[in-house]
Formats: structure tokens, sequence, C-alpha cells
DNA sequence: TTATATTAGGATAAAAGAGTCCAAATAATC
DNA sequence: GATTATTTGGACTCTTTTATCCTAATATAA
């Protein structure tokens, strides 16, 4: 499992907010339906991101939660070291504490290309450009819905 | 956490297998002083790679495990499939059930890519090589010791 | 045949991850 | 001011992973 739980319901849930109008108060109830998501796990992922800076929370009627940045500007890298820490990037293979370039493992080389690739993955792609690619290839979010589920109400 | 804790336990066991004259059965306690890992736990993992074939176990003194095959025939993936399944090669990183080209998230194309380079990191690199990689360079596969505590008696 | 060194396998415990629930704070609306 | 819709935060439960322990089976050797 490269990503937790927590991580990949947080990445849904960033893209869900992508896809709306920009500003706009979503509130963790709906995104919780639409994408099929526990509420309450849900709203303390999100809690994670709110602190973390990447959400902007409003509490009362008409409140929610919404990105902090436009989604052209928040990486899925943003959100996996909100979530999930920095441990996929740093941490050897083989488990040795303190493994690196100075005192590495025999497969700290190869280890470490690939995560550069898992890495480059995540750095370079944006919110906004998977919701682009989502909405003109109609692609999924869900088990079940297609992507329109999204641009619902 | 791309491998699980017991996936990583394995492979410092397996190479360390790989690093003992061929044929020769090693006992479980010898390797988990070595390797320092809890001799129970590391019991049952070794006993998961025999169930696999990976291994071949013998009861009794002057017992032990080895490998089943010579080192350069095993692959890391092995390993990897072994202990902790298809998974890390089959599971949407949305986390979406049957994810893939037919009905597939908006993170597949990319995800696809990246996994396709840690499968290819994983089958192409065998026990032996990284045990004449760390003989080489002396590295290590513990905490402290150098790659020299595999050749100790 | 008895003692000893080992793996096999089941039961259990501890820790971490995932998920649920409830009360409190806050903001809008009636 | 009261009601309602929301996030916040803490406590709790459930499940999986990690780790430990004990007994049985097996093989060697004295």
């Amino acid at each position: 499992m490269l990503l937790s739980k927590s991580c990949v319901y947080g990445l849904r849930a960033s893209l869900y907010l992508a896809s709306k109008k920009e500003g706009e108060f979503i509130p963790i109830k709906r995104m919780s339906d639409k994408l099929e998501i526990s509420f309450h796990f849900l709203t303390k992922i999100l809690q994670q991101l709110t602190a973390q800076g990447i959400l902007e929370s409003f509490k009362g009627p008409n409140g929610g939660v919404r990105l902090n940045r436009p989604g052209t500007d928040v990486q899925l890298m943003d959100i996996v070291l909100a979530i999930d820490g920095e441990q996929l990037l740093t941490e050897c293979a083989l488990g040795l504490p303190g493994c690196g370039i100075k005192n590495p493992c025999p497969l700290h080389d190869k280890w470490a290309e690939t995560r550069d690739a898992i890495k480059a993955m995540l750095e370079h792609t944006t919110l906004t450009e998977l919701v682009e690619k989502g909405r003109a290839e109609n692609l999924r979010l869900t088990t079940d819905g297609g992507f329109d589920i999204l641009f619902e109400d």
C-alpha cells in the first residue's frame, strides 16, 4: 500500500473540491455522500488538510471547506505530505534507519531511483490537471459513478 | 509505506541467506540475532516463504532454512509477492475497486507508469546481485553493522 | 532411549490504522 | 433569542499489523 487510506480519501476529496467553483464552501456531508466515504472519518482527514493550510473551513450554515489555493497550484504531493508525511520519500526500502548516501543499504541506489519517479509523478500532477482529464474523459472518482457526480449540484 | 514490515524483514533475511554457502541450512535464531529481528516474528515470516516454495526448511539439530533456488534466480519481486501479495501491482492509487484501462480513475495512467517502474525494479533485481554489491562496497543490512556480519560465522 | 536443537503452528497481546460517536463552538436565519 | 447547519475536538471501538509465547512435531546425537 503506497498511500494510507486516509491519504487516498484526502486526494479524492481534494479532487472533488478542485472541480467546484473557486471560493465556494462545500459541506463535508455533501462530499462524504458523493464520494461514498464515511462522514466522520472524512471530517477528521479534512481537518488535517485544513490545519496544514491546504484547505480553508467555515463553520455554520453555508459553511464547509474549500481549497486555500487554486487547484492549479496544488500538487498531489502537497496532500500526500500533509497526511502521510514524508515517510514515503525518506524511508529505506529495507527499513534501516539513517539509510542514505552516506550509509546506504544494498538496495539504496535502485530504490532511490524508483522513489524519485514516484516523487516526480506526485510533484508534477496538479488537482486541476486531473479534474480536467476526468471531465474530458468522464472518468470516475467513486466506485460506481462517472465523473459527472462532481458536477451535479 | 511501500512494503509491509513483514516484507522488509523477509527481504533482509533472504539477502542474508543468499550470502551464505549454497545449500547450507541456517538456523532462524542465528538470522534473527544477526539481523536484529524478533526471532518469533521472523520465524512466522520465513514460514510463509517456505510455504510459498521460496525457502526450504529442515527441523532438528543442524536444521534451519535455505533458499530453494540459487540467489541468482530469486528476484525481489518473488519475496514481495509471497509476503505482501500483488496488491502493490494491482491497486488503484485512489482506492477505487476495479480501476483499470476499461474503467480508470483520473490518476490511472500516471500511476500505471510509476507502478511499472516499481515493478521493473523489483523484477530485475536478484538477491545475488545485491549481495555482491553489498560485499563489494561493504554496505549494511542492519542498523549498526557493516555487511561483513553476513560473512562471520 | 533420552536429551537437545530446531521448525511448525496456534493462542494471545500490543500497537497502529480505520472508523464511529458525541458534545462543544460558531455562524446564519427565523 | 432560539433554532439550525455546520466545523472542531475528544473519546471510544473495531480491525489489521506487528510482536510474543507456548506446545507439538521432527531430527540429531549422546
